[in-house]
DNA sequence: TACCGCGATTCCATATCACT
DNA sequence: AGTGATATGGAATCGCGGTA
């Protein structure tokens, strides 16, 4: 295969809706079946939507022939609306970066002005589907109500544990997603590394088709400066690192000066950033840096890159950008020309948002 | 009317699968 | 092991609708 993502390039509705057509024949129809029948060809966008409907977990594709799934049939016959959110809900959170990105934003506001870049810096989605792919998650994340109108992010874990008891009505044919795998009692389950949860997805083959190879996370996501620069906690992301991230929290000391008020102000940053540092990670994945040192993107694993500076541990050389505005409120420090990258990316936005 | 943004389409590249 | 078919992502281009 080529370069796999495992993120949707479309919008949820749109899977749902080839999803359906494929529903409509059976469960189970021809590629060129289900675009005749919403009047469209079978193009690489077409594909890229039925891509969508399969890492949505809605359908499997084979030979030409797309198959309708359990979990897709599971919302469709639920016996509520309430039910069918909760499936709905599961089918979007299938995509592991979806699920990612739900965790690093539980109970906070997600920054949708400026999604797209984080996207691109931090979960390695490709410049050119950055902006698709950050509409397609506000989009669907609107639809399954994980995000509500102030753009806060539920907690999937908690959603999860207040669905346990209903869920078990068709739980014996249907796979458990990525994050009901994890135990969801306490604030640890959110930050339950991939290799933990593995068991319960590889239990998920063969039940629906739907392949766990979807649960790869791209590896160049990092304890990105972004994620520094608004507070968010980077547990998750950094669980599923092996060793060469050595270069993560190479900022512990900097983040809290990094946290911008929008978010310290949430009641869950002050929890969030003790687990950081007491992440079981440690004992799983053996940093070959101590704890205390500093993480650095990746400019900083080019110490001779920047001789001048000295890196984020020379604080003497500091700028910060107060911005503030519609939905938006945020500080940025300057330390390295990484930072510069981002903050010339947020002014880019800014510019583009007047200049409509 | 020109420009812009967005979605759709086409074509190409490439990894994997299935078959011999 | 070699080879062709298949599946899928990426890039370039096109077409349409909205707007100034």
């Amino acid at each position: 295969m080529p370069k796999t993502i495992d993120y949707p390039r479309t919008s949820y509705t749109s899977a749902w809706e080839v999803a359906e057509v494929v529903d409509d024949t059976g469960g189970k129809c021809a590629i060129e079946t289900a675009a005749r029948k919403l009047n469209r060809k079978v193009s690489g966008s077409f594909k890229a939507i039925i891509g969508s409907a399969v890492k949505f977990g809605l359908l499997t594709s084979k030979r030409e022939f797309l198959t309708t799934t359990n979990l897709f049939r599971r919302i469709k016959h639920a016996y509520d609306k309430q039910e069918e959110r909760i499936y709905h809900r599961e089918a979007f959170l299938h995509p592991p970066l979806f699920t990612q990105i739900c965790r690093k934003f539980r109970n906070r506001e997600l920054p949708v002005h400026m999604l797209d870049v984080m996207l691109l810096r931090e979960f390695g989605v490709e410049e050119i589907n950055a902006q698709g792919v950050a509409k397609a998650f506000i989009d669907g994340a609107r639809m399954v109500a994980i995000l509500d109108e102030q753009n806060i992010i539920a907690d999937i874990d908690q959603l999860d544990a207040q669905q346990g008891p209903r869920k078990e009505l068709s739980n014996s044919e249907m796979p458990l997603n990525l994050f009901k795998g994890v135990p969801p009692t306490n604030a640890s389950a959110a930050i339950t590394p991939p290799e933990q949860r593995l068991p319960l997805a590889q239990a998920d083959s063969g039940t629906n088709g739907i392949s766990t190879s979807q649960d790869f996370v791209p590896p160049h996501r990092t304890s990105d400066p972004v994620s520094n620069l608004f507070g968010l906690d980077t547990d998750d992301l950094e669980d599923d690192k092996e060793d060469t991230n050595d270069f993560q929290s190479t900022r512990p000391t900097s983040n809290a000066r990094f946290v911008p008020p929008v978010f310290a102000a949430t009641p869950t940053a002050p929890e969030e950033a003790p687990v950081a540092s007491q992440q079981p990670v440690a004992t799983q994945q053996p940093v070959s840096t101590p704890v205390t040192k500093a993480s650095a993107p990746e400019m900083l694993q080019k110490p001779s890159s920047r001789p001048i500076t000295g890196g984020a541990t020379t604080p003497n050389l500091s700028y910060s950008i107060h911005i503030s505005g519609p939905g938006l409120d945020t500080r940025l420090e300057i330390q390295d020309p990484e930072d510069l990258l981002l903050a010339s990316a947020l002014l880019d936005k800014i510019r583009r948002q007047l200049t409509r």
